[in-house]
DNA sequence: CCATCATTCAATCGAATGCTTGAATGTCGT
DNA sequence: ACGACATTCAAGCATTCGATTGAATGATGG
């Protein structure tokens, strides 16, 4: 028979495991790079810039804390968010932090001090643009996570492609690029290389996940809707 | 010159920060307490079963994360979360360790099989019920706690007066009893107290903060308006 | 069946964490 | 100013964590 001591030291102890997963840079890394696809363990070592075996260890840790599930198809093992509540979560403690922490918001402006062109926008009215379809909307990111989620009426054009598909863009209308959230520097890199072309651009500093944390759809799938759109 | 990979770093290193606060049984148990009201460190020492020195220390590793924020008066210091944010990521935390660690149910279920009268009953059209003003809804947790929020309509009755009120109690009429959340057994304790009595008596799972994450408003304050509501 | 590749396991080391104990700080009432 | 009290600090100890290395597992392709 348990004590209500016991029971809630039990209880405790489990929802501190999951905080506890979190508790690593590295692996609020991950979680962020799973919240944009699913990835496998290779490409998220690549991606952090770590050893495959310690990506591969902190994705157990994670495993352990059920924020991720894996998927085996051969030697390969893909991992994947357990759940969009765990996007939640990421979304939430950024929140947080971000209100929280002076330092968050002192380095971020450190860092965009840095870069050309990268004047802050009004975030709300960009929103509100964007779900009217008033602008032209860039997903910069790779193509794989665009298929695997984004933001209604945004085209893919991975920040790799950009320069080939500039002449493809109105240079009358803005446009708008965003990529995985505001710490993700694909948007920025995009807006500099096409206000130095001389094309009206502004950055949406959302990611999928906060876009859909404000209570938005979230559009699935990509290359073969697209190109039956386009026929 | 901040390359993005450190500027990444930097961040994601502040936001495993806040999630390492969060990282442990107790820090989860004292701010799920300070989510209920203020409190000082003795009194926070001695709810959690922990040496006060113990204690502080905990206390301070979450002031360090900016989770919680300290008064001093004289030689008392008052504990206070840092903003309903705080405890809006508090439950989110409990959400997804709920529903994807099987043991937090299994447990919760061992845990209430041990107790009388305690079927569970449907919290959404209980939810309801007492939105609309239909059920006598009593707070059983101490006065101080009611006073720094409470659902509006409730009643404070700390548990330790319930035998003393009981008499002031309708027969004829549900009474709904609510705490501090899913795992604090206040609430359970005076539904069967009550059940014993052959009152109707049921209990409301949420606390004041699963109440506000619905997007309910919380009424504050207490001895005061209450008096003079009643005359 | 062997070589290759993606992933995981196991062992190790230094650093960080959690709790205890006892002393130090600082405030209040007398 | 002194003693009582709430809180914090500091040192010590066992435990845990994070990263590295090298080996093991398990599937694929010739």
């Amino acid at each position: 028979m348990l004590s209500p001591r016991q029971y809630k030291d039990v209880i405790c102890e489990h929802f501190a495991h999951v905080a506890k997963a979190l508790g690593s840079a590295k692996r609020i890394e991950l979680l962020d790079l799973l919240s944009q696809s699913p990835r496998r363990v290779e490409g998220l070592a690549q991606l952090t810039g770590m050893s495959v075996a310690n990506t591969s260890q902190h994705l157990q840790v994670l495993r352990g804390a059920a924020l991720v599930e894996a998927d085996k198809a051969g030697s390969f093992v893909t991992y994947r968010l357990a759940g969009p509540d765990v996007a939640a979560l990421l979304v939430e403690i950024r929140h947080v932090a971000e209100s929280r922490i002076a330092e968050v918001d002192r380095v971020t402006r450190r860092f965009l001090a840095g870069r050309e062109g990268m004047e802050r926008v009004d975030q709300e009215t960009l929103v509100d643009r964007i779900r009217r379809g008033e602008v032209t909307l860039l997903d910069v990111r790779p193509s794989e996570e665009y298929e695997a989620g984004h933001i209604p009426g945004a085209i893919s054009v991975p920040l790799s492609e950009l320069k080939k598909r500039l002449r493809t863009l109105p240079k009358d209308e803005v446009i708008v690029a965003y990529c995985r959230g505001p710490y993700c520097v694909l948007a920025m890199e995009a807006v500099g290389l096409l206000s130095a072309k001389g094309f009206q651009a502004a950055r949406l500093e959302d990611g999928v996940q906060d876009w859909r944390a404000r209570g938005y759809a979230v559009a699935l799938g990509g290359a073969l809707q697209r190109r039956a759109a386009r026929a």
